[in-house]
DNA sequence: CTGTATCCAATAGGATACTG
DNA sequence: CAGTATCCTATTGGATACAG
């Protein structure tokens, strides 16, 4: 009686928080995508750029090179008359594919919502 | 073909990355710490606050009303004398529990792999 | 207890120009 | 082609104080 149902504790707390962890590492906004266009196989820089046109050249070299440090990705430069540099996952870099497949399979279950509902409800004001 | 292997296309595009739009969602640094933390069950403001305590009540509740807006999860005022306030995961809270757990378990790996391999040629950390 | 408002610092990210 | 350097702006997030 002295203690009611406690509605519930914290579930089964990660421990100091290993997402926090994971999630600096693929912190960049694009740091998703870039793994994603690297899981089918090794790309260089410009195709990424060409995957991905909305990133800058700087933050493609910045999460490329922070991808790299982690040991997400390797970087290799072939030596060609016109230099071209590849990157590709590392063992490491294909554990996040399911992670970045979940996430992507919910963006496709939020796109059907929101086409399904309309914005009827919500996200319709632009909140000032 | 006389074009050799074109070594690899993009892989399946995530349509207008749909990847983009889902971190959109949890792009803040807690977001997924909340949805973590309500996995279990509705938790009040007070609890959230306490179960992470390095975040702020501004960003706190900057979050929550965010995923509240998107759907992802429900509040709810009590009407009891002090007044108290729950949230809850709704139905397209729960879709981001697989993807975070995948999360966390590159996190354990990652820290798995930073313990074993010791710090030679990264992330010099002393880890204890 | 549950927020909200204001101020402020740190950072991410874009544009552009330039180098090897 | 593959970056790098610099500048600049927008956004995030923390601290504090205050309100319902």
């Amino acid at each position: 009686m002295a203690l009611k149902l406690r509605r519930n504790r914290a579930p089964e707390p990660p421990e100091a928080c290993p997402l926090s962890e994971c999630m600096s590492l693929l912190g960049g906004a694009w740091t998703p995508n870039i793994i994603w266009y690297l899981s089918a196989g090794p790309r260089r820089f410009g195709e990424l750029r060409h995957d991905i046109p909305a990133i800058s050249a700087k933050v493609l070299t910045g999460r490329l090179r922070d991808l790299e440090a982690k040991g997400v990705l390797w970087r290799r430069v072939m030596p060609t008359s016109p230099p071209s540099v590849e990157y590709g996952l590392t063992d490491l870099g294909t554990e996040f594919q399911p992670a970045i497949a979940a996430i992507v399979a919910i963006g496709h279950k939020i796109k059907q919502r929101q086409a399904a509902h309309g914005q009827s409800d919500d996200m319709a004001m632009p909140a000032s």
